[in-house]
DNA sequence: CGCGTTTGACCGGCGC
DNA sequence: GCGCCGGTCAAACGCG
């Protein structure tokens, strides 16, 4: 029951107001979403195509989880059912059924609230304060690099993240969230910097959260590609994006692993990225 | 020894 | 009905 609570029960919208498929939510990932140098190139990146038609285009193969996010969300349903995906895991482990995983019942569950975080960095795994540990690699189809699957260590929590690089550049990773944390962040066992880039990320989120959210251009698909056309700021600009369907918001930020400032150079953050994110009616604890 | 990663297999949804 | 494909499992392995 935790699970449910915890993986995001207290979302204030229903399954069926979640995007069908994580496709479109990438497509609007694609016009919504631009790039913003990271303040040293001087260099403006274009959005990415908004349109799926795009055969290698990133966005299919970022959006490639389509179909199989109802399934992903059906396999959850052991954690909706009372236990977190890591308990159940350990369970089976306990338990030397014949094949424990590969019986489990099938039970539908409401989607999870997913934010995706388009960034422009080296880092494959962005440190956001929380600890993953990963539970699977797929190769995904049109694009050459693999979606890493990663699911919150803490073994009350549900949520997952998915990551991976932008088949149209590599230099962009795609970061989906999935669920909501219902615990603060670890202390960073894997280096300052890292959690530093954290909580630049969080940081920036919180302030061009509010400044995005009354861009009016942000609202419209019809809008011509909203380029946001921000002034290169920081390394850490963000720019998260409301849709209007509300179950995703989309960032895209621009960082380096070079760029990782030194502890103290952000204010604190203790919670990490995800919460950070979360419109405080959104979240549980 | 504990924890995290790797990796092949499996499952189920979806499109044709 | 079949095949494709994304998502997950879990044993094996690696590392500190």
């Amino acid at each position: 029951m935790a699970g449910v609570e915890c993986g995001g029960g207290d979302w204030p919208f229903s399954a069926e107001e979640a995007y069908a498929d994580s496709s479109a939510l990438l497509a609007e990932i694609g016009w919504a979403a631009g790039f913003v140098d990271d303040g040293c190139a001087g260099e403006l990146l274009p959005p990415l195509d908004p349109h799926p038609a795009t055969p290698a285009g990133s966005m299919e193969g970022a959006g490639a989880s389509s179909s199989s996010t109802d399934d992903g969300a059906t396999r959850e349903a052991a954690d909706a059912d009372g236990r977190p995906a890591a308990a159940t895991e350990a369970a089976s482990k306990t338990a030397p059924a014949p094949a424990p995983g590969k019986t489990m019942k099938k039970q539908k569950r409401a989607r999870q609230p997913r934010f995706a975080f388009m960034t422009k960095t080296e880092i494959d795994h962005l440190e956001d304060g929380y600890r993953w540990r990963k539970y699977g690699q797929k190769a995904v189809k049109n694009s050459p690099f693999p979606r890493s699957y990663y699911r919150c260590t803490n073994n009350k929590c549900t949520v997952k993240k998915r990551v991976e690089r932008s088949s149209e550049d590599p230099s962009v990773v795609i970061t989906t969230y999935e669920g909501q944390h219902c615990h603060h962040t670890v202390t960073f066992p894997r280096g300052a910097g890292a959690a530093t880039l954290a909580s630049q990320m969080a940081f920036s989120a919180h302030h061009h959260h509010l400044m995005y959210n009354d861009l009016p251009a942000l609202h419209s698909p019809t809008t011509q590609n909203p380029l946001f056309s921000v002034p290169a700021m920081s390394s850490s600009l963000l720019q998260p994006l409301h849709c209007n369907r509300q179950e995703l918001q989309v960032a895209s930020y621009t960082t380096q692993a070079s760029s990782i400032s030194s502890p103290g150079s952000v204010p604190a953050v203790d919670k990490g990225l995800l919460d950070d994110m979360v419109p405080p009616a959104m979240r549980h604890g």
